[in-house]
DNA sequence: TTTTTTATGATTGTCATACAAACTAGCAAA
DNA sequence: TTTGCTAGTTTGTATGACAATCATAAAAAA
């Protein structure tokens, strides 16, 4: 052991922090789907805090831009136009190829054997159809990959997109083929993680994330065309 | 006149954003130099405002990474390492690149005409050797080029990576031989826009932005190593 | 009945206080 | 010199207050 290990880092938990999460939480899970209003004082009732705590909470999660603040100052889940989204997804093409990247370049095995892991989690998952736990450990993966990079600047900005879209995950997964198509990338991803090859692995993630994209974008614009036929 | 142009669109200020706002510039302009501690007490005494107020701003700027966090709860201006420096603008190269591709492919007028316009005095201060008038408006290109992109992820994801590094501005156009070679390269990208040729567009963008990361990267260096001199 | 006014709440932004917890620094005692 | 104590700082959180704005329902006027 050594003298380093004695440090104390665990600082109890601020109450923000912890509404931030929550609310995160519930946005990300689609409790509160996009567009829901959030009233102060009811967010205040139901986290049991007060408005302190859920204001700077708030200011948090709006310059992450998870609500918006309407013309009257009233705050909302953002609603993500179709447009957004796809534009999320490129630049998490972008991002998250890089990362993989810089991950492989890296070769820290610690990191590696923990996608591993999660990848063979996310196997049984498929195997079950369990979708719910996919997406979980989908994002997990994500967030893996992001960190693995090494980068503190491409884990913040690429997660920071990653959380805007984390709630159309599950409606992406459920796309037809889509869990096939996704298992394969991330079957070459893999694979080329293990090769110790960065070009490939890259490309590999870029590719997913491109296949992601366009079953977001059609999802996407298959709800806006039924809404637009019940109106 | 049109029925739209009566739309009243301001809304009071709001003293938080006032607060951002006033923060964000002492911060990019060097005002408060990285490191500096912030005390709540004595910025709510320098803004005039309130506690609610400043904690609510430095929530926001604690978002956008302009300020940190440290383990005793308090709060100073973010010092970037040369390694996050450097990352960010490898993330900015490839949103910057994508940001000016999609705005000569939007080919919208007004958008260019400001870029010329931009442009042109820009070469003006050049001229003059006016250093800090140049810094503010390679500013304000970076802006309006993210802005003529048309999208408001890649706009918005773009500055938030510009705001961290602009403090670095003046101190990057300062290395000796950078103001020559940064015409040069705004030269080669004005002249591919106006030849409305994307791809060229975008890679001159994409190498003025790495150029400017080399200076920046061996500036931050020097300091470094001039610290540790000291030291 | 339809329109206009008025009154009543709701919601948010801001401020002022208060207090606890954690930390700092300096002084006193051993 | 070390230890222990004390007072002051800083931050996190809660509460109460109030103005401005907005929404809605009730009342008055047409």
């Amino acid at each position: 052991m050594k003298i380093e290990d004695l440090r104390i880092v665990e600082n109890p938990t601020l109450v923000r922090d912890h509404a931030v999460e929550k609310l995160r939480d519930a946005i990300s899970t689609g409790f509160y789907k996009p567009g829901t209003r959030l009233v102060e004082r009811e967010l205040c009732e139901a986290l049991g805090v007060s408005r302190t705590s859920v204001r700077e909470a708030m200011r948090q999660l709006q310059a992450e831009n998870l609500v918006t603040v309407g013309p009257r100052r009233n705050i909302s889940v953002t609603v993500l136009s179709p447009e957004d989204a796809e534009d999320i997804y490129v630049l998490r093409e972008m991002i998250e190829a890089k990362a993989v990247h810089r991950l492989v370049r890296r070769n820290d095995q610690a990191v590696i054997s923990e996608l591993t892991g999660l990848w063979k989690d996310m196997q049984k998952a498929i195997r079950k159809n369990d979708l719910p736990t996919l997406s979980k450990m989908a994002g997990a993966f994500n967030e893996a990959v992001l960190r693995g990079s090494g980068s503190k600047v491409i884990h913040d900005t690429g997660l920071q997109l990653l959380k805007r879209v984390s709630y159309l995950r599950l409606a992406s997964m459920s796309e037809p083929g889509r869990l096939e198509g996704g298992m394969e990338e991330w079957d070459a991803m893999m694979d080329a993680v293990e090769r110790r090859d960065a070009d490939a692995a890259a490309e590999a993630m870029a590719r997913h994330v491109r296949e992601s994209r366009q079953a977001i974008v059609s999802r996407l614009n298959a709800e806006r065309d039924a809404e637009r036929e019940a109106s």
